[in-house]
DNA sequence: TGGATTCAGATTGTATCCAATATACAAGAG
DNA sequence: CTCTTGTATATTGGATACAATCTGAATCCA
């Protein structure tokens, strides 16, 4: 069985052409999500369904599926012959969200400093450190997230992870044009130098700060834009 | 496959949820997530669009979309051209779902007690008296799910306490036949005593223990259902 | 004036119909 | 006999059409 040696194999094929949605319901809810992420659509803006339909060329049905999913996600808010809208938060969301996230966060940093291989931490460092010598940027985000997907991963509690992802996702969006405080404090080494010590607590530490830091940060950006 | 005791439909369920809901989406979604938490269709069971819509009298459509929502909530499991099915949790799901619980109820009792009135607290009481001397069965599970509604609200934590109740009825359909550990051991009274001697040590021992217990039973049951 | 009301337009909710895909089973080749 | 391949059937995905509901502005009446 001789095989072309650098040619694609149909595996690779397959799978760039799976990376185009299977159906457009996918399609839709990605598109919807990631320009809701983007700021295309504000916090408070309607979201007409047919207008979607027609921008992604898709009849309404698609829409509300994907509608709907993105109401799960906490993205939109969905209301019976009213329609959907981008999802506001209010101080207090932002407040009660965070603190979640450091409760669960925290609590994974446990798991993951007591199941991670030594090699996982250095998939970890070198993110770690393209992270510390790359410009702010969409590459940049991307970038960041992985890193997180990478380091919850380890911690063996999927449904958990998952969790987490979703609450990001929640207050993404409200990231816009935040200067990235943990860019400039010289970053994510610190965390993975505490993983590679096995020290919750300073890996705890550092999460707790940070999160801490951009909740207050967030919390006043929407505060001062809707003055009581 | 024996199925649960019980001799609910998903007609007689729907007929119950007419008359309370605006759309059809919303009955629809109501009649399937209390037949699935009933037991009327055990986990890994197929949900076909088209019966479903004939047994509540509308089409595929709103099933469709109660579906996307179920699948949202934890109960269902979607796949793009194969259908629903009811999800399985194994054991280590069981066990995940449950350390959540744990962490996230604990965080919130701490709060409860911080900010609960003495009115409130008798409020409390009342329903853990009405449930110690009510026997078994869907009006004490009721009454139930209120005490723990009432108690999580104390704590204005909203997002907070939607999660806890997504996590709860996504395991509670695991409890049929379950006996109810915490009924025999004489139940509520001990954690609206902690409460009102603003006691959270003493809380969230009761709850932890209380949780543990439960989901050691739940992941023993399951294990044995499915042996490897 | 001011408040309720009515009536159009716009938007969402649902049913029906057709297309796309998966599943099960039969038939054939090796 | 086993594995593949073709085909029929069932089920889901999506588009169109129509019904129900909301919104807002003009109108009516006190």
């Amino acid at each position: 069985m001789t095989r072309p040696p650098d040619e694609a194999t149909i595996e690779q094929i397959a799978e760039k052409a799976r990376s185009r949605y299977q159906t457009a319901e996918e399609m839709v809810t990605s598109a919807i999500r990631e320009a809701v992420l983007a700021g295309v659509y504000q916090p408070g803006e309607r979201l007409p369904q047919e207008q979607l339909g027609a921008a992604l060329g898709v009849s309404r049905i698609p829409v509300r599926a994907a509608l709907r999913q993105l109401e799960a996600e906490g993205l939109v808010v969905l209301e019976p012959h009213r329609g959907a809208t981008v999802r506001v938060l209010e101080a207090a969301d932002i407040d009660e969200i965070y603190q979640l996230r450091i409760l669960l966060e925290t609590f994974m940093i446990r798991s993951v400093i007591s199941l991670v291989t030594a090699e996982e931490i250095d998939e970890l460092e070198s993110i770690a450190a393209d992270l510390d010598h790359l410009d702010e940027g969409p590459g940049w985000l991307a970038l960041r997230e992985r890193f997180y997907e990478r380091l919850y991963a380890f911690a063996k509690r999927p449904l958990t992870a998952e969790l987490i992802g979703k609450l990001r996702a929640d207050v993404g969006r409200y990231w816009l044009g935040l200067r990235l405080v943990d860019h400039e404090a010289g970053g994510h080494g610190v965390i993975v130098e505490a993983i590679r010590k096995r020290d919750p607590e300073a890996a705890e530490a550092w999460l707790t700060e940070h999160l801490t830091e951009v909740s207050s940060e967030l919390q006043r950006r929407v505060a001062e834009r809707n003055p009581q």
